[in-house]
DNA sequence: GGTTGACCTTCCCGTGACTGGAAGGATTAT
DNA sequence: ATAATCCTTCCAGTCACGGGAAGGTCAACC
């Protein structure tokens, strides 16, 4: 399989799929012409790793989560953690979305929104209330 | 003032002050020395938008709420629909963070996590599964 | 056999918003 | 005088790619 077909078949641009393996996510074979040569199991890491970075998995954690994927005597409690790990800091990043929200909403709240330049948003901004 | 105390003061690190600079969001003047001297505007500028990059706003965000916080003829609908469309994006950002916990969660839930290799989470990320 | 067009390759630059560090000049304190 | 603490600029790295140039390869068609 070619590029194309493999980026195709498992949703991931080509460029992509250089990138991973330029830093070393796959090795996919080489033909006589330099082209790249995708195997099968190729195809299946290409989609294993997009699916994990759908899931907003880094490039490290996916490449862990492969490690895992690839060793036979992994205990399924490490890819637990690493899950629970990875789930803690999303929780993490919304409550940070959210408090952020809830600030600027007050703000916008009271924001009038006219023609006038009067804003409450600047002068929360500014520092001049709350 | 010098950079260490506007760093100080505005909470700022002296590194991302320079960058502010570089960028053109302040402009402060410079001594005999070379050395940066900042005004009380300055200060004001910095500590604005260190609250503006908290609430999340980009740095082009800030520059935009920068002029408009300068400009005594702005109208404050201007400045809330800025605050209103990133109220959005932060809203767009968490439930695609809620989306990836969710199917996370599922799968995490399925997983026994002790010393066997079977692994759903695995299965999952691998297609085998859903 | 020649030519197009679609593919493939590598290489380098740009993104956002900084952070770290090196090399060297200025100021302050002792 | 010297040491410590500032300040300066410049370069490189981060993360996960994307854009695009320059050039090689392949399949199809005339």
């Amino acid at each position: 399989m070619n590029i194309k077909d493999v980026a195709e078949r498992s949703g991931l641009p080509a460029k992509t799929i250089r990138y991973y393996e330029e830093i070393g996510l796959i090795r996919p074979l080489r033909g006589a012409n330099g082209y790249r040569a995708f195997r099968e199991s190729d195809l299946h890491k290409l989609a294993f790793l997009g699916r994990a970075r759908g899931l907003g998995f880094t490039i490290e954690e996916c490449r862990r989560l492969l490690a895992l994927y690839e060793d036979r005597d992994r205990a399924s409690a490490d890819v637990k953690a690493l899950a629970e790990k990875h789930l803690e800091e999303m929780e993490q990043k919304i409550a940070e979305l959210r408090a952020m929200q809830a600030t600027l909403r007050t703000l916008v709240q009271s924001c009038a929104g006219d023609q006038r330049p009067d804003c409450p948003i600047l002068s929360g901004l500014a520092g001049n209330c709350c």
